[in-house]
DNA sequence: GCCTCCATGTAATTGGTTACATGATTCT
DNA sequence: AGAATCATGTAACCAATTACATGGAGGC
C-alpha cells in the first residue's frame, strides 16, 4: 500500500489538490509509480479521516488543497526507515527474454533491438532532465539522486540489449525443430 | 494478463503441473514476474478451457500435468511479437529517493547504504547461477540473456546506491527545519 | 457560444494476495 | 507412527484499471 505515502511525501513538499497530484503522477513520480485519478480521491478522503492530511483551502470548481499534518509526516517516515521497500517482481520485457527461444532468431534479435530502442529512448528524456539547473530545494536534490539512478539503469540496460541482440545474431536461439542446440 | 502467456511459455518448454509451475516462480523465473498457486489453478483451467493446453497425464494425488497446443503456441508468438511489454512502474525503492529529503542525513545515507547491501546481495546469487555449466537447450540460452540483464542492472544499481550514499553524507540533504538548501 | 482544461467523484471489473481447506504419498 | 512434501482447489479481500458521470472557469 505504497499510494498513501506518495501522496504523503509528495504533499509533504508542497499543499496540493487531488487534481495537482494526479498531473503529479504523470509527470516525473510515473517513472517509479503510476496512479489515476480514480484511485487517489477515495484515498485522499482516507488519508484526511485518518488523520494524516488536512484540507487547506477550496478553491474554484470545487477545487481541495490538502497538507500533510505531522501525523503525515510521522507515517511517511516510519515507512521509509521502518518498513522495508516492496521490490516489484512484474517485469514483463524480461519475462519474454526467458521465451525469446520460442522465436525464429531473427524475430528474437528484433524484439532485443526494439528494446535497445526503448531504453536508448528513455535514456535521453533523462539526460534532457538533467540538462535543468542544479537542485536549489532538498526535495529537488532527492530528485537528482532518482533521475541519476533512471540514467544508469537505462544506460546499463541498453548496452546489455544491445549485447543480447549480437548474440542471438552470432549464436541464433530460436525453433528450428528441435529444441537442443546444435553446438552445446 | 501476462500470467498466462508466462504459463504457456513455461509449458512449451517441457509439460509441468500446476504444482511444478509455482515451483518454478518460486525458482529462476521469480526474478521477473511471480504467481502463487492460488492463481496458477484458475488459470491452468481457463487456458485448457480454452484449447490452450490440454492435460496429458493423470498422476498420483490427483497430479495433472498439461503440455501447451498448437493454438497456444501460436498465443504466447503473438504476445511476444505482436505487443509490446507493459514496463511496469511501481518501484517502491525508487519511490522513497524521491522523499529522502524528509529524512535526516545520516538515516538517508543508511537508507541507500541498506539497498546497496541488497544489490550487492543479489548481484552474487545471480553470479552464482552464471557459474552454472554453459547453455545446453535454446531454453538454457534464453535464461542466460536474461540473468545477463540482471547481472548488469544490479551492477549498476549497486554502484549507483554507493555513489548516492557518498553524495548525501558529502552534501547532506534532509529536513532541518526548512525546505529550502543552504548551499544552492 | 464553444472549446479546452480544470476538477471531482463513483461503479464495474480485473489481477493478485492471503487465508481457508483437504488429502495422498513418501521418507525416516 | 509421524513429519515433510506433494498436490489441488476455493473464498475473501485488496489494489488498480477502465469506464461512467458531472459540471465550472477561462480563453477565444
Amino acid at each position: 500500500m505504497s499510494l498513501r505515502h506518495a501522496l504523503l511525501g509528495m504533499l509533504a513538499e508542497r499543499p496540493m489538490s487531488g487534481y495537482d497530484l494526479t498531473k503529479s503522477f504523470d509527470r516525473s513520480l510515473g517513472h517509479v509509480w503510476t496512479a489515476r485519478h480514480s484511485q487517489i480521491y477515495p484515498e485522499l478522503a482516507r488519508l484526511r479521516d485518518e488523520g494524516l492530511i488536512r484540507q487547506v483551502e477550496e478553491g474554484p470548481r470545487g477545487r481541495k488543497t490538502y497538507e500533510v499534518t505531522d501525523a503525515g509526516l510521522v507515517e511517511v517516515r516510519r515507512w521509509m526507515t521502518g518498513t522495508e521497500p516492496e521490490r516489484s517482481k512484474r517485469e514483463e520485457a524480461f519475462l519474454r527474454v526467458f521465451f525469446l527461444w520460442l522465436l525464429p532468431p531473427q524475430e528474437a534479435a528484433d524484439y532485443l533491438r526494439r528494446q535497445a530502442a526503448y531504453h536508448q529512448d528513455t535514456l535521453e528524456r533523462y539526460l534532457e532532465y538533467a540538462q535543468a539547473p542544479p537542485p536549489g530545494t532538498d526535495a529537488e536534490l532527492s530528485y537528482r539522486l532518482a533521475l541519476e539512478a533512471g540514467i544508469r539503469h537505462e544506460k546499463a540496460l541498453l548496452s546489455w540489449a544491445q549485447w543480447a541482440a549480437a548474440e542471438v545474431e552470432a549464436r541464433p536461439t530460436g525453433s528450428r525443430g528441435g529444441r537442443r542446440r546444435k553446438s552445446a
